[in-house]
DNA sequence: AATGAATGAGACTTCATTCAT
DNA sequence: AATGAATGAAGTCTCATTCAT
């Protein structure tokens, strides 16, 4: 039996999906049709109806194998069984997010993200797998700040700090696409300097963070204020 | 001369966007359609065709128009010239968040804004807005960041806390629509034990957190400390 | 009771006529629409509609009292117990026809009535008096070839010749409308010289038409030929 | 690669202009709905849609194909090397005019015409055809007059004839229309009278056959044997 | 399995007319 | 009488999906 096939019927599905998310990337949630995302695809109507039951399947299957793939890729850092200090292991996946936002050839996977959000608020599958998905990225920030405090980097609840960085996390994303950007060293910067903000009220209060200049595009550094 | 006065027709257009937010909310941004807006605003096809040009400018103005209530309301928060400290900006700024969702009948204001946020992707009109009030909310967090740090409250660059408060702020509404709930208390809590952290551990402010390295781009590395 | 109020009608009922006369010509029979009627007539709905039962009303009579003004100005011409020689009688008919275009400002009658022609088609009413009224004109040109012919001037059946004239001058309207412009001249030309064809074997035909200068644009007379 | 062959397309889209016509005819420019074309095709919604972008186009191709298809047939009279005298010429054009009107089913296309001719005064596209097509019809007749000229059969200005010829041709489609009826033999007998009128009050030929004879279509009428 | 023409429900919008003020 | 906001039937067109070839 068809052994090449069954590469064949992946690659094709991928194909697909890769339509797909462009279309939504190009024309918005409420206007992709099924004629464009066939035409992107290359195959015939026919053919795109031989792989998903219909446009509904196919906008899911973009968004949450999307969504996937970036968890795939943040599941080693969150899983990490001694997770750096907190600036550090944001910075490992704020940088993560952007380079998953930034690999496949014109598509900015992240804006996809964006219509997965809105998409999902009324699409019951979908639904589902998000709030699993954020979820899921809340428990394993739990896990990691239960480390931190455990071995005394961070006070309070690391639940509590969990909610915090989730809101960060999903933040980052909704700002780099609603303002036009939003930058991994910026956000490190800021929490680094709040970890260390207890020498505030004391004189130096640049003297902790002296190299962070990072490549923020229009942040005015005040070094020697 | 209109023989409605101009109260009335207000009121009818607030109406009509309204039923937009409802229809919204209940059917998603790709599902909206006329009928149903038309339906929930009570009114007759002509007479909402008579307030709006067409859906298109009735989705951008509840959207545009929601988002600006929400702005009037957090502007004097963070016009404020004696801004509270952080964890106590933060839980005013958030919780003004939560009210402004739940005000009306049924209706979660937020998550409309979510799907503002998919539509501004490939609404010109709509991202010009979007991404000029994601600005604004920065550049305010930055303004009061700016007197954080005159003050001696925070340490750091304020911009870049500006920033990290915008992702917090973005990504709070995110979480509220994804994860199904966010909390204030959580997020306040965790931003005061981020800060009074030095104290945590030890009593030496940031002898803890001497590494901020990492892998970022344009980073200094320090390895031999 | 009011008296004015009698001319006041009147005057308004025609404002509207006239409206409705200038729509026609600027956006065709399938486009113009009572809100266009009515923005242009200067009066508001209910007015319009106190002075008109409907939109159908309107047309018809915008087309039929035009046509009516015109009958009216080649009636005298027509019914003249004296006719002058056939291409005088045609001069006259197609010059008042020409004249009768270009009255009211800005609007060319004729094509109003070239609409009209095809709304008849379609139109019980209007399909009539457009009959009755074709049919008045090629009598009257059949009482005329019948003086000519007692007198002398023509040979062959009246009746045939009043087709031709009535053809003629029908025609005559639709060049203009259709070719961009149509010249009396030309016309009543090129009808005396076939009534003087006979002597186009001969040697004089202009001979006959000696007074023929008219104000053809674009023809070549050969006066001495 | 069309599945379907060319000559079926080809076909179905006459099918459709077919039916566009019927309607046209039956219920006027004005009022032919798309629900009435697509009914009357025995296509379905979307197909007709699939030949056509949009009823403009439709009505536009049912006009000018009507147009052009007449036009084909009446080329080979008027460019005619030999033509015939005057008024066997135009018999042959007239009649050919009926005949092309008489041909399809229930349908006469030379009213489609005069709803073309209506359409045309604000359709730009159709504008310019028509116009074309007019002047086309009068530059042919210019041609053949000219001939008549060289050959003596005719005095006068050969483009002022043209004129004439085509305000008669114009004219005789308009009333057909309009009057309900127009007679060949009636115009060719006319023409006749009018070319040997020096006759007239004189004793030859034509005396004889003063009056209508006969409505035969292809009569030769040679006058001088 | 593949193709793409065909389908037809339903989307958006207009516009002739009415009627409360 | 006059106004113009409101009505809603009807129009044009799209597009997810099917199915004969």
């Amino acid at each position: 039996m068809p052994r090449i096939t069954d590469q064949r019927r992946e690659a094709r599905r991928e194909q697909i999906l890769e339509a797909a998310r462009a279309c939504l990337q190009d024309h918005g949630l409420e206007a992709v049709s099924m004629e464009m995302i066939i035409a992107r695809s290359g195959l015939s109507t026919g053919a795109v109806y031989g792989y998903f039951k219909g446009k509904d399947e196919i906008i899911n299957a973009a968004v949450i194998e999307g969504t996937a793939a970036l968890a795939r890729e943040l599941a080693p850092i969150l899983q990490n069984p001694k997770p750096p200090p907190p600036p550090e292991l944001l910075e490992q996946v704020l940088q993560t997010i952007v380079d998953f936002g930034r690999r496949k050839g014109g598509i900015d996977r992240l804006l996809v993200a964006i219509h997965g959000w809105s998409h999902s608020q009324s699409n019951p599958k979908l639904k589902a797998t998000t709030r699993t998905n954020s979820q899921t990225l809340r428990r394993f920030y739990a896990e990691v700040a239960e480390k931190w405090r455990a071995s005394g980097a961070i006070a309070g609840d690391p639940n509590a700090l969990a909610e915090l960085l989730t809101s960060i996390t999903l933040g980052f994303v909704a700002q780099r696409a609603l303002a036009g950007g939003a930058d991994v060293a910026a956000h490190v910067d800021a929490l680094g300097a709040l970890l260390h903000e207890s020498g505030a009220a004391s004189a130096r209060p640049t003297a902790t963070t002296p190299r962070r200049r990072s490549s923020a595009r229009r942040r005015s550094t005040h070094p020697g204020t």
